[in-house]
DNA sequence: AGACGATGCGGAC
DNA sequence: TCCGCCTCGTCTT
């Protein structure tokens, strides 16, 4: 589950547990504990796109990302500082009463926080679609740059550099909500359907970000407890929920998009509005 | 028990 | 554009 609205709702709960509160526990992989910053406090818990930051005092961060396997789980603190569980985690870490332990990680490193603005994954990263109120226009300019315009739209809104926090699960259903075919390149479409893009996944990962299961079909449009939660992902073959169209799967660049033949066609880059 | 596929990413071609 | 990652939940045998 790990898009943006995962990290971001991890952040939160993290933050809830470990700000304000002294280190009794740190482990990361390939560096095992870390004795400089044996008990330091834990400043801040931030997502950023798809990546975990754990920043402590004495200018340390840590930063965490998930890729496609990676799992965080939050424990009671074990009596032993939880040794054991810290010597195969890809990180773990301990203060007040919880044990964060992050599994299978992607990618895990502590960080002088000072250097943060230059590291190379984060500064690369376009604005993220959790922010309280995100940068539509920087997004939308970033996605007509010359390397994306001639994109698919469904490649160039799952680009980190683009927006941040966007997965193929999202890819999906914005695209089918905004009744954009995911293979139209970005140049197809009208600025104002780019942003109405944008502004569609804002507004599902926000919403998301309170709940335990991810779901962009409203419960009023769910009659049973068994309803699909997922306007299209994941649901090739089965009845769109609009038109009774079957549902279609489309690869692009290694990934599987579903869509709406129906609802979503290649025709419709003659759309409402200005085109470019 | 075994096969399959996945939420992400980067490197090889 | 494709593949590998060596992990885990889900579905099939």
């Amino acid at each position: 589950m790990p898009e943006g609205d995962t990290i971001h709702r991890i952040a939160r709960r993290m933050g809830k547990d470990l700000v304000g509160r002294s280190l009794t526990a740190l482990a990361v992989q390939e560096v095992g504990a870390v004795p400089e910053l044996e008990g330091a406090s834990v400043e801040k818990v931030e997502a950023r796109g798809k990546h975990l930051l754990v920043h402590f005092e004495r200018g340390w961060s840590l930063r965490v990302h998930l890729g496609m396997k990676g799992r965080w789980r939050r424990t009671p603190a074990s009596p032993g500082g939880g040794r054991h569980a810290a010597s195969r985690a890809s990180a773990y870490l301990t203060a007040g009463p919880f044990a964060w332990t992050c599994a299978g990680a992607y990618q895990v490193e502590l960080v002088r926080t000072g250097h943060l603005s230059a590291h190379p994954r984060l500064s690369r990263l376009g604005p993220d679609l959790l922010a309280p109120s995100p940068d539509i226009a920087a997004m939308v300019r970033r996605a007509s740059f010359p390397g994306h315009r001639d994109r698919a739209v469904a490649t160039c809104i799952m680009d980190q550099t683009v927006a941040s926090g966007l997965g193929n699960v999202y890819k999906s259903e914005v695209l089918f909500l905004e009744g954009i075919h995911p293979a139209l390149p970005v140049h197809a479409l009208a600025q104002n359907d780019m942003e109405k893009v944008f502004e569609t996944a804002h507004k599902l990962m926000t919403d998301n970000l309170s709940r335990r299961r991810r779901e962009t079909v409203p419960l009023t449009l769910r009659p049973w407890a068994n309803s699909p939660r997922l306007w299209v992902y994941r649901r090739e073959g089965d009845p769109c929920l609009r038109c009774r169209t079957a549902v279609a799967r489309l690869v692009q660049e290694g990934r599987s998009t579903y869509f709406c033949p129906s609802c979503q066609r290649r025709d419709q880059g003659q759309r409402t509005g200005t085109r470019e």
